[in-house]
DNA sequence: GTGATTGCAAATCTTTTGCACTAAA
DNA sequence: TTTAGTGCAAAAGATTTGCAATCAC
């Protein structure tokens, strides 16, 4: 497998205000070279530990939420004891495994919500998340 | 207010085979006697202190679980920093506010799915959860 | 150099657990 | 009496925070 280069994650970091630092650099890699990935910030910490990459799980949280600020990434909640981040961030769905924690994108096209109510007085619908659960 | 009996909720809690003990009466009271609601278990607590029902956190974390396993509650996850429980177990949706952390019922029939992908190999659908954020 | 970023350890918050005590049957 | 249920305090797990050290510019 080919290492990929660095410009285009320190492009997207400097598209974002966000300073391209050794951690940040090394994260985007792990989150944006290989297709879309959901991940939580242990599993993140985990990945990044195995690719020798040092740094602390405080900063993989906020490294997270910087991204997820920037959109970047895209928080997932279908857990409430853990947080999903979401490398897809279109408009899209997901399937949920409740047995193997584990989650799948469904295309945005392969959802039609055909009926929606209005938003309580006021208020204006910022997202619609689906999430199938199997 | 009228108070209402405790021997309906006696008999809901029998029929789940859970022994109607002084805590799961009141707190099955709190919930299920005036219409639909949305709790935390550190609301529900809160509701249980000022209407000066002794029982603990602890307890109220088994009896929603508890309840939630005896179909009695649904959970509800649009926070993953908190457990929400419903006492509508019936098929419906939610609109969250992101803003007040609150949740508001949408009507089963007023959220129409046109279009859903089949599931994973293997896997059975075994619900789908449509969460409007406002 | 200067201010943003990081790491660490401690703090926080929600939820669960172990165990002695209490109460329903 | 017998066993399920409860309360408390401690533990656990996820996430955040404070602050000194470090790094990007």
């Amino acid at each position: 497998m080919d290492a990929k280069p660095y410009s285009h994650v320190i492009e997207m970091l400097r598209g974002a205000s966000l300073r391209p630092t050794r951690q940040r650099i090394a994260l985007a890699k792990l989150l944006f070279d290989d297709g879309h990935r959901h991940v939580t910030a242990e599993s993140l910490h985990a990945d990044a530990q195995e690719a020798a990459i040092r740094v602390s799980l405080a900063t993989v949280y906020n490294t997270l939420h910087q991204f997820t600020e920037a959109g970047l990434l895209r928080e997932i909640v279908v857990d409430s004891q853990r947080c999903y981040f979401d490398t897809n961030t279109e408009n899209h769905h997901h399937f949920f495994c409740e047995e193997t924690n584990s989650l799948q994108d469904i295309s945005g096209e392969d959802v039609v919500l055909s009926k929606l109510p209005a938003p309580p007085e006021g208020k204006t619908i910022k997202r619609v998340d689906v999430v199938v659960r199997v």
